[in-house]
DNA sequence: AGCCTCTGCGTATGGTCTACGCAGATAAGC
DNA sequence: GCTTATCTGCGTAGACCATACGCAGAGGCT
């Protein structure tokens, strides 16, 4: 119940949170665990990896583990509480943060791009549900880095926030959206560029008799569905970075700084 | 099986697609159905606003409408296919489409925002995972008008899909975020404000032994948290809007338009 | 009239999370 | 060394969940 005391003096952080930055103070008493939390979320992390989110139920984790199902909930108060840990720790550090000479707009695109990969390299994750603003220890140095590259660029606090968030949120996008193609490509057995075409069919079909002019344009252009797969990623993120740099340069030459 | 012949020969639309579109042509034998689609679908939206997504269940959809779980699967082959009628028929019909004499940004402003409203009228769907590109009825409407807004900017097939994604994703992730953040303090019993200032004093206690200098910057700087709630809202969109334009400017300006 | 299809639904299978409480292990306090 | 408080793993059980399967009967079609 109370938590290790070094510096940090808080009587009131959730379980969740000190749980995730190791900071509950156990008692010596009693017999020793067998596990440690490290080990359950990392055969979670295992199992959601090899077979997917939906294969990971506590009962799953602890025959992996060798112990019965409630023997987690000695580590764990909650099943969502260990995917939160799961995903914390399968996002990993960040990317290196910005290098003295490196410009705010390419540290962003790269951590914009650390976590498209980060994503892609564990697709369940995009399963999680985000539970809140970045508390756990890897989201916070992500959060830190971040913000370290929109240092010095005159944006405000909440502005620093909004941006990150902005980017954030782009790259969970995509790496939903491409992830979730792929996905159903591979169950069909087919090539995304298969799914993909047939998609447009059906969407073709399905508004052919109705009023759908601008789809109908759409569909009139000539396609060369996906050259290289993430094109159109990299689209989205110059238009994003594009429309910070506008503000900057606005904030740079303007005002005096508050 | 078969579809209903209208200007529609298309003998391999998946079973939900044809169904979201109401092509099911059932041949008239056997017993008159007690139910609709529409009904099922209606049913399962009260009980998603009413207690939440977690309380649609086939077993309790069924028993709202006085008819046992089983039955509900001769209208829905699968529980997943009912949540995606149920977003489909919840986000509704898309704000009016560019007017003749608006400009593609405002249209797209304005479609946005139409996202964002659809959404925190009906917060359980933020719940439910996307399932692929648009091509449900409403879905399909959507898009249509997104793509309205970009006609006549210059931008090609590609660049016209990409921007409206990065549009209802961004409506999407901040949905999800200021959702999540109000019912985490409904949950609490506390104003949001107390929840946000609860954060941050959590971060600033777990930050404060180590090395998180861009946070701490942060921390330092006044904030006024949360002036007005959609602020942050409008700073993402007018970011992306602006990126958005740069391009389109460059578009018209530059090389011939191919 | 006879058939064939479609209806609603009862039953059953094989999961899910987790509340509760118990037996035994362990270390602190005396 | 003994007592005692505390913590361990875990067995049991409850309350759900989606859905496969198959049956009895309704009701148009021929």
């Amino acid at each position: 119940m109370t938590v290790k005391g070094g510096g940090v003096d808080d009587v009131e952080l959730p379980e969740n949170i000190a749980l995730a930055w190791g900071l509950r103070d156990r008692s010596s008493r009693g017999p020793k665990r067998s596990l440690s939390l490290e080990q359950v979320v990392a055969t979670g992390i295992q199992v959601a990896q090899a077979e997917g989110l939906p294969a990971v139920s506590m009962s799953r984790v602890a025959s992996e583990l060798g112990v019965s199902t409630m023997s987690l909930y000695r580590y764990v108060p909650t099943k969502h509480d260990l995917l939160d840990l799961m995903v914390d720790t399968a996002f990993g550090p960040p990317p290196p943060p910005r290098a003295p000479d490196e410009g705010w707009r390419a540290a962003l695109a790269r951590w914009g791009e650390g976590n498209l990969v980060a994503l892609r390299r564990q697709p369940w994750m995009r399963h999680v549900a985000i539970s809140g603003p970045p508390i756990n220890p890897n989201q916070v140095r992500w959060f830190e880095y971040g913000l370290v590259a929109l240092r010095g660029t005159g944006l405000r606090a909440t502005e620093r926030i909004s941006t990150i968030m902005l980017v954030s949120g782009y790259a969970r996008s995509w790496a939903m959206i491409s992830l979730d193609l792929a996905e159903a490509a591979a169950r069909s057995g087919q090539t995304p560029d298969e799914v993909g075409l047939r998609y447009w069919r059906n969407l073709a079909v399905l508004t052919a008799p109705g009023p759908y002019p601008a789809i109908h344009e759409l569909l009139a252009e000539p396609f060369d569905a996906e050259e290289h797969p993430d094109e159109d990623w990299r689209f989205g993120l110059e238009r994003l970075l594009d429309g910070v740099e506008m503000l900057i340069r606005t904030r740079a030459s303007g005002p005096a700084r508050d």
